[in-house]
This record gives C-alpha cells, structure tokens and sequence, in this order.
DNA sequence: TCTGATGCGTC
DNA sequence: GTCGGAC
DNA sequence: GTCCGACGACGCATCAGA
C-alpha cells in the first residue's frame, strides 16, 4: 500500500529538480513500485489531475470551498487565507503553512504511518467529492475535503491543495508521464503514445503496459463512441513560410467554432468535444443531419461547429457557446442561433482504420461518404504550392468572417492530441491598443511575489473617464515581468488579498486577436486573447486609446 | 423563487 | 486560446 | 521541436442564500 505521504514525498523531490530527464526517472521509479489499482490512478495524480478525461467526472471544488474546508481544518478565516496565499504565491504552500501554523489538535499523521492516509483512500474521498450534487453539496464535498485536510501532515496538505485546484506545480505533465511509463515497464514512448490515443487515460495505459507490455499496448485500437484526442495546428508565421514549409499543402479556410469528433454507427450517434466531453444533446440538430448524410455504416469524422445567424453570415465565436454545454432551452436556441458543422476529416470508416493513410487519402473517403446538407458540409480546401493561390484562399476566408486559413501536409497521417507541423494556421496580426493600467494581481508559483496579471482601462470620449476593458498578463519576459512589478509597486493605492488597485498613470501596449462585445466590463468591449508588447513610457494615460476607437476596430471587423 | 458567486469547459 | 523558458 | 506552467474572455450549470 501507498500512502499519500509518500506520494507527497516524491512531488517534494521532483519539485526540487529542473532537469526533465532526472524527473521521468523519480517518476518511473515511484509508477514501478506501485499496486496495479494504484498505478491506475497515480500517473494522473502527478500531473494534478484527478479523474481521466473519459470519465466526465468533475471535482466542483475551486478557491472558495477550498477556503472553507481550510478554514475548518485550521482555524484560518477565508480572508487571513488569501493573505496568506498572497505572502506564499501558491495555494500548496498556503495550505501548508495554515496547517502548520495551526492550534494544536489530534495529528495521526505525525504519530506513524498507522494514521496517514493512503492514496487510494484520497482518491476515493475525491470521487465521493466529485459525486456530491444536489443541496447540500457544498456543504458535503468542503466535509469531505475538512476531514482530508484534518488528516494531513502540511506537506501533505500543500500537494493535496493543489490536487484539488488541479495545478501540481511540479514540472510532470503528459510528456514526462508518457516517457516515465515507458521506462518503467520497458516499452517504448511511442507505444505509450499510442495507447493513450486510443484510450485518452493515462492510467488505464501504465496499467497496461505494466500487466501486458509492447504487445498489449499495440492491440489498443480505436473503438466506436469512446472519443480520441483531437489533432492540433501549430502556428506559422505567415503563407510564404508555412508553403516553404510543406511545399504543396491543401489549404483550409479557419472556422472559428469549437472542435467536435462526431462517432457513428447506424442509427447510432455521439458527438464529442475537443476535450472528449458528450456534446449530443446540445446539438442534436447536427446529431440529426449527421444521420441523414453519412453514406457509411459507422464512421469517426472531425469537425469544426460554427455559429451562424439567420440570414447565414457567421457569427462571433461566443455564439456557438450558447450553444454548446446548454442542457435546457435547447429548442429555442437552436432556431436563434443554427450550427454548421463542416467536416475536415475521418478517422475511421467501416471497421477500417485511417489514421495512419495520407491526409489525401483520408479526404478522398471523406468525401466518398458525407452528402452536404443545411447543416452539414466538407470544409472548402484547395490543393496548391503557389502563394498566390493560397493567399487568395485566405483572404476569401476572411472576408467571409472566418479566422484564417490552416495548411495541412497531404501526405501526413493523422497524430491524435498532438501540435505538430503538419498543420499550420495562420491568422492576420491585429493592430494594437494603448491602453491604462487601473489595477493588478499578484501572481501565484513561478509568477509568486511579482505583479503578474494587469487591469487595462481605455478612455471614454466625453468624460475621460477610465472604462476597464480586460486583463493581460502574458507576452512579458520574466525580466519584464521584475521591471513591471517594481515599476508599479510605488502607484498601489490599496491590496486586498491578491488584488491591487493602481494609480493610473501607466500605458501599456497590447496584441490581441478580436475584440469582443463584454456583458463583463463596464467598457461593454474585451479583448480576445490579449498579450503584452510593451510599456508606453512615452504616452501618458490622457493620450491612451479611446472608447470610440475600440468601438471603430469592433465594428470593422464585424 | 430569484440572484450572484463559483466551477469548468470552449476558444 | 497566448506566451516565455528550459531542455 | 517539445514540454510545461501561468495566465486571458465568455457562457452555461449549479448551488447557497436572500
């Protein structure tokens, strides 16, 4: 048996190493000594997730109840938490050092291992968590966590915080797992790889490996209705360079949806999302043409989900949200807002696997088995190795409100879940804003003890007022982001918890890819994906961008 | 019964 | 989604 | 090239509490 004190141990240690060789290894050290039914678990667990993706399962637990369960565990209020968490820059190091700072009570874990809990036991109180629903279950899971934490010694509690927040902080993500795996049970990283292709859990893949090897492992193949990771498209720097690239490449316009994988078995069909999650019944009017015009017995297609309003202009992406994960009044929205699905890719037709042929290949299928409807069609490519020719492509994808063009290789097969140059999207360069900082927040693990995160204002016409229009908090340098902190530190004009509110007298430059009408801001406008360029030293606020050109740039590209 | 905060997925 | 940093 | 972590906005479901 495991304890969760040991687990805690090896995240310590792996904590503590920079070299991602010397990680694997602890890792495949710690899977090798495990229980079958604990191998089945910890792979997640070292990546600070707790349930496979598969499972749909969801913790429901995030900063607030984590604050109360804490709070009950060590005396700690919610608001002396956050300070904490502030002067810690992390919620493990927060919950240790509240744990440890605790009045004294029963302890087991510090008289022996006899008390400690072990990994299972947390996993299963987890699930119990993850299970809670209802009224009332709030109240339940923060218990459950009470007693988890009540039962922990502070090193314990700083992992088991971040388990719960999802965030381990310790340098294992899936790479590192996939390559311990393969160390651990001498099979190679590609048949790890593989495996968790098919199967999407990285548990289920180590306990494999470990009863059965090589030859288990190459027996996982795709099956009908369990969902694979999707293929993903690297960002190129622009036309020239991704054609140079690839030489000839089949050119797709860029929807901007949501990714769905659509399985199919006779009358039968489920549609997934880009995280494997069932989207069917939100989307059942696609669920439904997709069974009128699939010439095949069963089928795995991908696809891009694209909003639409009536007259047949696409629409802003935050449409196809209020389509997405909605389980009531899915009737009425569908008529309001209608989906296209346009197919771009199979995976899978009549019992034989695709994967693995030509992109050319998996085309040809494709379009041997869909019948375009209203609702459903082949996303538009056009094969060539001329720049002109893909150019006009892309900009006939713009102006039809579409993101941009993806260039894919056509002899490349199909490498679920990963981001390679097989596919490369390229999308315009947007001009950038100037614009106020009003505010910041301290930032938490790497970014701990810096002012990492910045409230942007724009200026309204009339009153010069400052309306916030977003946050930034990526695209500085670790450098930048030491200057930015001491830069502003002498305009906080007060703190609460991890946010600080700043004297305006700073401008920023700022990237972004759309603006976006915001419910959120009192500006009525946000960026979409918004990145840091650089500090304006040479504007003053009064000269930083205004209201109304944030509503020319929205309404420019609408 | 309604509203606001929270969690979590999409990009 | 974006980005920077480490390897 | 690949992996990892630290972050952005939005919309829906859910629950607590008024």
């Amino acid at each position: 048996m495991t304890t969760f004190h040991e687990l805690a141990i090896v995240c310590e240690r792996i904590e503590s190493i920079s070299s991602s060789l010397a990680i694997t290894q602890e890792v495949a050290t710690f899977l090798r000594a495990l229980e079958e039914s604990e191998l089945a678990v910890c792979p997640l667990l070292l990546m600070g997730t707790v349930f496979a993706e598969w499972r749909g399962l969801e913790l429901g637990v995030g900063k607030s109840l984590l604050y109360a369960a804490l709070s009950s565990a060590s005396g700690w209020s919610a608001r002396q938490l956050d300070e904490l968490l502030r002067e810690m820059g992390d919620v493990g190091r927060m919950a240790e050092e509240a744990l440890r700072r605790r009045a004294q009570r029963t302890l087991l874990s510090a008289f022996g291992d006899d008390g400690g809990l072990s990994v299972l036991e947390v996993y299963d109180i987890l699930e119990r968590i993850a299970r809670a629903e209802g009224r009332g279950s709030q109240g339940q899971k923060v218990q459950h966590l009470e007693y988890l934490f009540s039962s922990c010694s502070p090193l314990e509690a700083r992992y088991l915080a971040r388990l719960v927040m999802g965030e381990m902080r310790i340098g294992v993500g899936e790479g590192i797992v996939r390559d311990a795996i393969a160390q651990a049970f001498g099979v190679s990283s590609e048949e790890v790889e593989r495996a968790y292709m098919f199967t999407g859990d990285l548990g289920e893949v180590a306990v494999l490996a470990m009863r059965k090897g090589s030859e288990g492992l190459r027996e996982v193949r795709i099956r009908l209705f369990r969902p694979i990771r999707v293929m993903l498209a690297q960002i190129a720097p622009g036309i020239s360079a991704a054609l140079e690239e690839m030489g000839e490449a089949a050119v797709e316009w860029k929807y901007d949806g949501a990714r769905v994988q659509v399985h199919i078995q006779g009358s039968e069909i489920r549609i997934f999302s880009r995280r494997l999650e069932e989207v069917t019944h939100p989307l059942r009017d696609v669920a439904e043409a997709l069974l009128g015009c699939i010439d095949a017995r069963e089928a795995v297609l991908d696809g891009e989900a694209v909003a639409y309003d009536p007259s047949g202009r696409p629409r802003a992406f935050q449409y196809v949200l209020r389509r997405f994960r909605r389980k009531y009044g899915i009737e009425k929205k569908r008529k309001e807002i209608p989906i296209h699905l346009f197919l771009f890719d199979c995976l899978h037709v009549d019992g034989k696997p695709l994967i693995d042929e030509s992109l050319r290949e998996r085309r040809r299928t494709l379009e041997q088995i869909v019948r375009e409807s209203g609702v459903v069609s082949v996303a538009k490519q056009v094969i060539t190795s001329d720049e002109e020719e893909a150019s006009a492509v892309y900009h006939e994808a713009l102006d039809a409100g579409h993101e941009g063009i993806i260039l894919k290789k056509l002899s490349s097969p199909y490498i679920p879940g990963r981001r390679g140059k097989h596919w490369l999207k390229v999308k315009p360069l947007m001009e950038t804003l100037d614009l106020v900082v009003v505010g910041a927040d301290w930032g938490e693990g790497k970014r701990a003890h810096f002012l990492s995160s910045y409230y942007l204002a724009c200026i309204e016409d009339d009153t010069g007022r400052l309306l916030e229009v977003g946050k930034v908090a990526t695209g500085t340098t670790e450098e930048q982001l030491a200057e930015i902190t001491e830069m502003l530190k002498p305009l906080i004009i007060s703190q609460e918890g991890t946010y600080v509110r700043l004297e305006p007298v700073k401008v920023f430059e700022v990237a972004y890819e759309e603006i976006q009408r915001s419910p959120n801001y009192p500006s009525g406008y946000a960026l979409r994906f918004p990145r840091f360029v650089r500090v304006r030293e040479d504007k003053s606020p009064a000269e930083a961008d205004t209201l109304s050109r944030i509503e020319e740039l929205y309404a420019r590209f609408q």
